[in-house]
DNA sequence: TTGTAGGCGTTATCAG
DNA sequence: CTGATAACGCCTACAA
């Protein structure tokens, strides 16, 4: 291994101003400079990140709490944070959280001077998790919302404008009876999850808004109340022409059973996702239309935010709110002519 | 922060008594590693991993080289390659490796200390990363086979095996005439992808060994292919009463597709996946039968593997094959009478 | 069994 | 602008 130290006596200069062009912390006069960077081409040498981490008090490493409890959609998420901090010096590592010491684990995680800083996913409108972090005094950025959110950094996605996006699109289709199916998470750790209730508040009040007819089925993740979804559709709204979902294995049921029933996609009724991936689109026939989670763009954002909070620009809270962008598939479409 | 020479003020021995009983490196009196332990609480002491790494020269710290191209199984592995590496002080970090500049980064991981060793996924039968790997004399191991193994530590799906025994399983149960369904990664990154490789050759021979028929189908990630399949499916090879399937569009596609040309799964054809998750058959209906990729078991494996290696443990290959195990859905069933 | 002391490779403070 | 020189917190011979 090339040390500092190696590059000072070969460049013929101290080692702090081999520090200062490495870090460009000081300036230095362009031949030095020159110089200096030759050597360390010649000599290939590479920062150290123990020794920088310990005289830096700063281990440039982002803790990114795992386990993910929901493990559809979050891949593109992980990915671009994992880029984003690569690109800014930083690491992201995979911190597996046990329920059961979530206390400890988080405190450690800062103390230990191991991570700087922590990436929450999957928050709950109350979550223990953001609790500790606050208690650790831990610099942190949730990708999600609890309920409180005064000073808290948060990047999320926008359910409350993605809903009214999706409602406004199918209503200018001249849909006129919405159905809203969602996940029953009762009675799974995902409990709390944000995303249906604001989605289902943002559906009531957008249909309700707009004077439409909006009916919300809550359908469990097992494949008997899935199954029964088709029956159950046709019995309590059968007038519905447009389906708004945020149940991956509900959508895809729908779109084989109804043709079944006599149901054609998009023909007589027209299904849309909400916060699901371009890869379920692709698993379905036809594909669905998707309002796709910008997991890209998030997992960017939450990344940078926690970095410039750790570099010291504090200012106001970072929320960022990205709406979903429709991706579009086959299975939107206008309304069919009312009886 | 508190220091190990904090706790060893206070519990009045020396620092190096407080190393030996935090690493169990050497021998302590009972009473001595008592107080240590009692002081350690009380003070809430933790190691500073940078300070460790930089004193030990080990990180700690396995690089999951990322991203995945494969988005789709892998999300149970690195949950347990996290959770196992965690468990023995190491920690798992995501690195991202652009194909531009693989041989650079992939040296510098090693010689900067940063990881200790990489874990790499998705191995093509040829990857260039393998070789680049064994350059650097970064031990690793990897989650897939390349071509040549000798010496190499590895853990994989035994794709072989588990093709025999679905090909056994579908024979017990009076198929005769099978077909298999794979992605034609042609022309995409995941072009040299070993495992439809692997299968499509052990399928052929199973078949073969059976002396049953056995027809197969490559079928592209569009759409269009992707819906073409059953009419295809029909035309081609119509005698077929089951499928294996490593195509989860495709496999999804059959199962919506079919009954409307009069053919019901499983009843007059079975469908069986291989190398999915058990999240695929929720998202079918019926759920599908499907041999499930033991993302944990390899997970785990792999990170001990690595580990075990950087902790000296020399000896042989880690090269460890795990078959599928069916997880029983409601797709695969007996051959329907002969005609 | 326990203590002493010299690194590990950088950063950062202070002089020059 | 450049150079000495203490830390940083821990590990590990080597001594006692």
């Amino acid at each position: 291994m090339v040390t500092m130290q190696q590059v000072a006596d070969r460049a013929k200069v101290s080692i702090s101003t081999v520090s200062f062009v490495v870090n460009n912390t000081k300036p230095v006069t362009p031949e030095t400079r020159e110089r200096v960077l030759q050597v360390i081409d010649e000599l290939g040498y590479r920062r150290n990140r123990a020794a920088r981490a310990l005289a830096s008090r700063k281990s440039r490493i982002l803790a990114l709490i795992y386990p993910m409890l929901d493990h559809r959609n979050n891949h593109a998420f992980v990915e671009s944070a994992a880029t984003a901090a690569e690109e800014r010096g930083y690491n992201l590592v995979l911190w597996p959280l046990h329920s059961d010491n979530v206390t400890t684990e988080i405190a450690s995680l800062i103390e230990a001077g191991f991570a700087d800083g922590v990436l929450l996913m999957e928050v709950q409108l109350d979550d223990e998790r953001v609790s500790r972090l606050r208690e650790a005094q831990a610099p942190f950025v949730l990708i999600g919302r609890t309920r409180e959110l005064a000073g808290i950094d948060y990047v999320d996605i926008d359910f409350e404008r993605t809903t009214q996006t999706a409602v406004d699109e199918l209503a200018k289709l001249g849909h006129r009876d919405l159905a809203l199916v969602l996940e029953d998470l009762r009675g799974t750790p995902l409990a709390g999850y944000a995303p249906p209730i604001r989605t289902e508040q943002a559906f009531r009040e957008a249909v309700a808004a707009r004077g439409l007819a909006g009916t919300v089925f809550h359908v469990a993740h097992d494949s008997g109340s899935i199954s029964a979804l088709p029956a159950e559709l046709a019995s309590s709204a059968p007038q519905t022409t447009a389906i708004v979902s945020m149940h991956d294995a509900a959508s895809l049921a729908l779109l084989s059973a109804l043709p079944r029933r006599g149901i054609e996609v998009p023909r007589d009724l027209s299904i849309v996702t909400i916060g699901t991936t371009a890869s379920l689109a692709a698993l379905s026939q036809p594909p669905l239309s998707t309002y796709e989670a910008p997991g890209h763009v998030l997992g960017r954002a939450a990344a940078e935010a926690l970095i410039a909070r750790l570099e010291g620009r504090d200012g106001p809270a970072t929320q960022v709110l990205v709406p979903c962008a429709l991706h579009p598939g086959a299975s939107m479409g206008p309304a069919p002519a009312r009886a």
